[in-house]
DNA sequence: TCTTGACTTAGAGTTCGCTCAAAGCCCTAG
DNA sequence: CTAGGGCTTTGAGCGAACTCTAAGTCAAGA
């Protein structure tokens, strides 16, 4: 398939396959008769699995190190399973930290739909959160503002 | 306290905490005898919910929106908690997006571990999630929205 | 046949969210 | 008193990930 189609089948943009190609996340493409790239499912797949790991916040230069890795063959196995796990890792702790912050906003907005008139949840007394996951310093002993 | 402090208070950098005053995110910090920034606990809470809306993946943009909002005081009650109500029916999106994408991390994953020797798992049936089993969402892969 | 639209390239431009630099002022510990 | 570190400002710079432009080639449908 055309460039566009793979676009289209895809959901990104044939700027951006053509960048990917640039760039070492997808393998140089073969070219039809009149110089024109030519895919094949295989490339639907691997992007597919791109977007994926984009969506769950891999910076593309760990995918890069990723495709380079595949592109090195089945003995990279391991170091690709490596690579993933601690990808993982990382989307659990993200998934934990957006939890915590769905109850928060769960919270704030019953706040603001109790009692209209008045504020029992004002902009600031509002704000307070049980604080949970994300603690920047940790050097944070004294939690003042009310809970 | 001063902007160092409230710095290490808040795990954001005191440039960062200029910045956002800049852009209208925080309000103009009072100042004290000799010019310099003087902030009280209300700051803490107040860069603590914005570093809350940041990790929900909310754009500085909206950000403002709702600081906005937020300075022009009680009345804007309602229309905070649609920017929140919005905000969450997007942050319970992208959380649906990222447990699907965990389970087919996982799926890769096992698939690696298996037969160290051998791979039943070559680079590209690994990588496609296409017929795999396991589909948590039900999402047929082909065409999934763009972000 | 003609025209339209998809494709090609190299490289420049954009957006986001900081992050830093430079130059100078002033508070505080030693 | 002095040195150092923290603060002030404006404005520039940066890295990530695209996104678009320009100028040109070419294939295929009306």
């Amino acid at each position: 398939m055309k460039i566009g189609d793979l676009a289209k089948r895809t959901g990104i943009t044939a700027h951006t396959i053509r960048y990917y190609e640039r760039i070492g996340l997808l393998p140089h493409a073969h070219r039809d008769g009149s110089g024109r790239r030519d895919y094949g499912e295989d490339s639907v797949v691997w992007i597919g699995f791109l977007s994926r790991l984009k969506t769950t916040g891999m910076p593309i230069r760990d995918m890069l190190r990723y495709a380079r890795l595949r592109a090195q063959g089945d003995s990279t196995g391991p170091a690709r399973a490596a690579l993933l796990s601690e990808h993982r890792d990382r989307v659990r702790a993200h998934l934990a930290e957006l939890q915590s912050a769905l109850t928060v906003l769960d919270t704030k907005i019953a706040g603001y739909g109790e009692t209209e008139g008045t504020d029992p949840n004002d902009a600031d007394s509002n704000d307070t959160d049980t604080h949970t996951t994300t603690d920047p310093t940790g050097t944070r002993h004294g939690r003042h503002g009310r809970d």
